[in-house]
DNA sequence: CTGAAAGCGCTAACAT
DNA sequence: ATGTTAGCGCTTTCAG
């Protein structure tokens, strides 16, 4: 009733529980005869190797820990973690996932978690760049890290990131040529409980990264009075905030969001008011999905190179499992703009 | 230089590891003292458990494994996915995760490593329900199946499907009220190369349902000459198909979609031949997405309880981990159909 | 080419 | 209350 072991296998076939390792994983000196009569009497009586057990003796589980916060209005997360999944799958690993909800605590307990199952390496989205105790290599027991859309500087860990300043600095100038010069940013941050126009310190390099392009295509395109708005992830707080902006006297001609749930809300507060994309309001923001471009209009978007990534990030951590001595990188991916219909051209032909 | 066992522990507390166990497994007849002793002695040294380890004794790994499709163009799975993840965290159990493809070979190959990794119990997103041997109990060692979103007859494992049927059914009706008479159905099926009129044999138990569903709909309400469409998840060859469908004499008034991507063919269509939703041609498809809310007008559609499904998921599942002779239960959930303005009203009034 | 035996880190009988 | 010992299933020296 017990699954067969090793040592059923070995009975089965008449010879000893070394005999019958070598035979079936394939090493060591074995006379053909041998290998054929242990792997006829494994497939008999139906053994399936154990792999705890083969991780116990060989130190290590051939599994990834990933890490990653869960953001599923946004394509991003997902995409990747599909990729990770299937590169790691492609290369004999397998991939054991965790949520943060972008919580600190939480990510602590589940890179502890995933070290005491003896991951091989971890794939970590950082929740934040300002605490990263939890991230530091003796507090991982040296196991090799591959951080993923966010830099945390100063932890010895390999990063793969995208370029959002440059794209978004060139939403910023597309917009120009386009006639737009009142125009506003709506930044979503987990670290303001209100909506504000005061720059916060941002979470995380990615939304610095996005911001300061945002501020550089401003400077760049000399756009006059621009309105920041820094709002929690929450539809919410944010429609309230989006109404109040489009309901001013001098509403702005178009609107750079630095997520999916932040376009969300300003195609949600458009539809509330009546207003119209793009006719009433530009839209643009970052990460393409495919219902961005299947509307009508199509959402102009910074697209990031979500499966390149993704890839590159199991590629890289299994160089570090493999080589304990190579030297983290810092990978900066390109990204593009999209342009589509919903950034009004408002020039006079 | 290499991480502290609980021998250390032993060692640096001055017990034998016997003790070291007991004092931080919290279990057996201990003093107070030595607890304290060994805990102290094991923060100092930087201890921390060997899941590995603990496993290959107990037998059990605290893990359970998903098989699941990645479609993630499809907000269900991605739900499903962080709902089954977040609930076995809750549960103490932590999820390695595989895709699929809808592929039954990856399908097969996958239940087998993590069988071999010793997953405590499996949920799976069964590709067909047509092939079955490795689902079968002695095919996967006797560990506890549910399946979601998906039924297979005859294999010993708990289900949890949604009701698509009767949703389905309901949005036919919704639209015959609204004075459609003139209906295409858009089905998405892996079982055919080409879209074709004729009824396929569908691939699963959900796609059955949702068939059924809009063929008694189309009974009940006296539909005459209804439009079937199977066509390949593919969005080239469903908008070949759409775009005829469109083109001919006497359109259709309104579409039904199976999923996600049929519906974004639809749209990307009309956008391509000009023409508007819902004023041109009215849409109703099945899996609520923030966005198919959040656009102008909203699409119509068949919401299914996906975090419901979810946690529903891992918590029988950990019933049957625990209780290896508990019945396995085919649980069926409720779903609703949203009425949005992708469903035009005909009525003259 | 094959077998005997040790040991990965942990827990749980069984002693004391 | 604590220590001794065996063993989970596997691989890999070391002998032969």
């Amino acid at each position: 009733m017990k699954k067969p072991t090793i040592n059923d296998v070995a009975a089965a076939a008449g010879v000893s529980r070394a005999t019958a390792s070598r035979a079936l994983s394939d090493y060591g000196r074995i006379s053909e005869d041998t290998r054929n009569l242990v792997k006829a009497a494994a497939n008999k009586i139906g053994y399936t190797p154990n792999q705890v057990a083969r991780s116990m003796r060989a130190g290590n589980t051939k599994t990834i820990g990933l890490v990653i916060i869960a953001d599923f209005t946004n394509v991003f997360f997902d995409r990747a973690t599909k990729g990770i999944v299937d590169t790691a799958r492609a290369n004999g690993y397998e991939v054991l996932i965790t949520n943060t909800d972008e919580n600190l605590e939480v990510e602590r307990e589940a890179i502890q978690t995933l070290l005491e199952k003896q991951v091989d390496g971890l794939i970590v989205v950082p929740s934040t760049a300002a605490v990263h105790d939890h991230l530091d290599a003796q507090n991982r027991g040296n196991k090799p890290l591959v951080t993923i859309d966010r830099m945390v500087p100063g932890i010895n860990a390999t990063s793969i990131t995208t370029n959002d300043f440059e794209s978004c600095e060139k939403a910023v100038t597309e917009a120009k040529q386009k006639n737009h010069t009142n125009m506003a940013f709506l930044i979503a941050t987990s670290t303001v409980k209100e909506p504000q126009e005061e720059k916060p310190v941002l979470q995380n390099s990615t939304i610095e990264d996005r911001v300061n392009g945002f501020m550089n295509g401003v400077i760049d395109n000399k756009i006059k009075n621009p309105t920041w708005i820094y709002s929690p992830d929450d539809p919410d707080k944010a429609e309230q905030a989006i109404t109040q902006l489009l309901k001013t006297k001098n509403p702005p001609t178009i609107i750079f969001t630095s997520n999916n749930d932040m376009a969300l809300a300003v195609m949600r507060t458009a539809n509330k008011l009546g207003l119209n994309i793009p006719n009433d309001i530009s839209l643009v923001t970052v990460d393409d999905s495919q219902w961005l471009e299947a509307i009508a209009p199509g959402i102009a978007v910074v697209e990031r190179p979500v499966d390149e990534l993704a890839k590159l990030a199991v590629e890289k951590l299994i160089e570090h499992i493999n080589n304990k001595t190579k030297k983290p990188e810092k990978i900066v991916l390109p990204t593009n703009l999209l342009t589509r219909g919903s950034i009004k051209n408002l020039k006079k032909n």
